[in-house]
DNA sequence: AAAGACTCTACCCGAAAGGATAGGATTGCC
DNA sequence: GGCAATCCTATCCTTTCGGGTAGAGTCTTT
């Protein structure tokens, strides 16, 4: 019925996924455990359909979901995942990403969702679609951001960026406005929660 | 075979490994999405093993692992999770569980793990057991850090929990001391990583 | 060309955090 | 009793943060 690919680091909701797809009547579901091996498995033959995960060794980001996209082109490439943030799916939706399978979703609405996606659909969960532009965080406060959750001073940071502290100190300001977040703790946090870093 | 439960907010995670369990041949796996309801379901009739996730809606920390373990006395109670600090660990296995299955774990080693605490032994990677009492966090500074995971600042701390602001200063070095943290900010994503709030 | 972003830098200030040192209080344990 | 660990408080000092305001450069879009 359809060639699918679930390609998850951890084993046990890996090959429970694929089995329960395969389970549910879909010809070929491969599984992978990270991204170089579901490249290498899509070089041998694109898949109808690939499922990601977003935590999973070799996605750095969002650009191995890239290279997943444009190796399946013209398929759909989905993520899987626990939580992600509606900066993280915008951006996914942007380069190219078919939808997102949150693990929170039930078996059946599985199935709906992988059927959809594989008539072209884009299945995503309102709370991920439904948001404007406003409070994304721009380049330079992201990096300072990386440099708080790796707890740098604001010192460290600008030497490590090339920047001057005064600077940092502003991207720090106007970052933590952005998130809500009281110090620079609690944007670290908040990062870590929403996943932004 | 043997009666099963599988607790776990991620209806995708508790679905699928419940079928996984039962095209195995256990005979009764049920699935729960909280510890309200495991309780519920333990109380109508005790289960010769239950596998419940860490990071689930009413577990509180290990609060919730502790009353299913009493409830579901004296048969087993494991955790599953992605990842567990070797603190929780140690905390979990004094309190009586039966061991740990990672979401890393195969399929084929979920069975053996199964059947090795189905029949009463504690199965448990090295990884988690291996540990001295060494640098762990006292009563105080665990609260201190949760304020700061908060985001609180030290003297909002002071206030929250009745203690001096110096005394907040003083449990802060102490503790990022013993995290090997270089500072507040350091010791809240150290404590996130390693799940200790 | 103008508007709007993101960007970088500077100066100022008060508040917060970090570090060192020291003393006393409370436990539980040998 | 002595000992160790934990806990609470204190004083002193330096560094870092957080916040405000202001000016100017780049780039893209309109």
């Amino acid at each position: 019925m359809a060639r699918i690919l679930v390609a998850d680091d951890h084993a046990l909701v890996r090959e429970t996924i694929a089995a329960y797809l395969e389970a549910e009547g879909f010809q070929e579901v491969l599984s992978a455990a990270d991204v170089d091996h579901a490249l290498g498995l899509v070089a041998k033959a694109p898949f109808d359909l690939i499922l990601a995960d977003y935590d999973m060794p070799g996605m750095d980001g969002l650009a191995g979901l890239a290279r997943l996209i444009a190796a399946n082109r013209p398929h759909p490439v989905a993520l899987i995942s626990g939580a992600i943030s509606p900066e993280v799916a915008a951006q996914a939706l942007e380069i190219g990403a078919a939808g997102f399978v949150p693990k929170t979703l039930g078996s059946r609405n599985l199935v709906a969702a992988v059927k959809a996606m594989l008539a072209g659909e884009v299945f995503a969960p309102m709370s991920l679609i439904q948001r404007g532009p406003e409070g994304l965080l721009s380049g330079r406060e992201l990096d300072v951001l990386r440099g708080i959750c790796a707890g740098k001073s604001n010192k460290e940071i600008a030497r490590d960026i090339g920047l001057q502290e005064v600077t940092v100190k502003l991207h720090v300001k106007t970052m933590s406005r952005k998130l809500v977040a009281k110090n620079r703790t609690h944007a670290a946090m908040i990062a870590r929660d929403r996943k932004l870093v």
